[in-house]
Order: C-alpha cells, then structure tokens, then sequence
DNA sequence: CGATTGACGTACG
DNA sequence: TCGTACGCCAATC
C-alpha cells in the first residue's frame, strides 16, 4: 500500500481546505497527518505541489514562527506575499502579521 | 547503495 | 534571549 502517495494528497487536501485569509504551518499539518515531527516531510510535498491539481495554496502554509520561509519557491519571491495580502493578511518583513490569530490549526478545525 | 539536502521543529547550551 | 545541534522522513546526487 502506497502510503506515501496518499500522504501528499493528503497535506494537498489539508491545505486546501485551508480557508481564506487564514494560514498554518507545517508542523499543524504533520501532526494533523500523524507524521507528528516530520514536517519536513510537508514541505516536500508542498515542493511536489507544483505537479499536482488542483493547485495548492501553498502561500497559506508557513512555518510555526509565521514566517513565509517559503517564498522563494513560488513563481516569484514576492508572490507568497501578495496571495496572502490578497487574501487580508498583512506580511511585513517575510513575516506574517497576526499569524496568532489567523492561524488555522487542523487538528482543532478538522478534528 | 551511501551521503547530502530540504518550504521544520524541538532540545540544549 | 539567541545560537547551535539533533531528529525525522523522503527525495536527489
């Protein structure tokens, strides 16, 4: 049985579900899928999400300090951060302003 | 097949 | 409080 397959489409379905204006990290995600601390493992299946559809909101997933440590890997360095302004969420500095706030936490959404 | 890297997180000093 | 080290899983070299 593939898990590995299923996982990313798992963290795919995870993050999609991920409502407007809020954001999560990868942590939230791995323990959500249970790989618990493994969330590296997220953020190699977010680097495959450019092969998946639909598209992956990727610009809503940072890491636990809310900073958009990912950017770099989207079309352009500065795209993460417009999504998320579009979206009402205020970025200064890579970093994501109220992430407190609008952090969407899986497991207490979900679960 | 072994070593290194990676969009992380926690522990320790 | 800040900086460094280690672990964890998978993919790539």
């Amino acid at each position: 049985m593939k898990r590995n397959e299923d996982f990313f489409l798992q963290v795919y379905a995870v993050v999609r579900l991920i409502p407007e204006g809020r954001v999560t990290s990868y942590g939230a995600i791995a323990k959500y899928l249970g790989t618990g601390k493994s969330a590296r493992v997220v953020g190699w299946a977010m680097n495959n999400a450019h092969n998946v559809t639909p598209s992956v909101p990727a610009h809503r997933v940072v890491n636990r300090n809310g900073m958009l440590t990912g950017k770099h890997h989207f079309a352009g360095p500065d795209l993460m951060q417009s999504l998320l302004e579009q979206e009402g969420i205020k970025v200064k500095d890579d970093q994501v302003q109220n992430f407190k706030e609008i952090y969407w936490n899986p497991v207490d959404e979900l679960l």
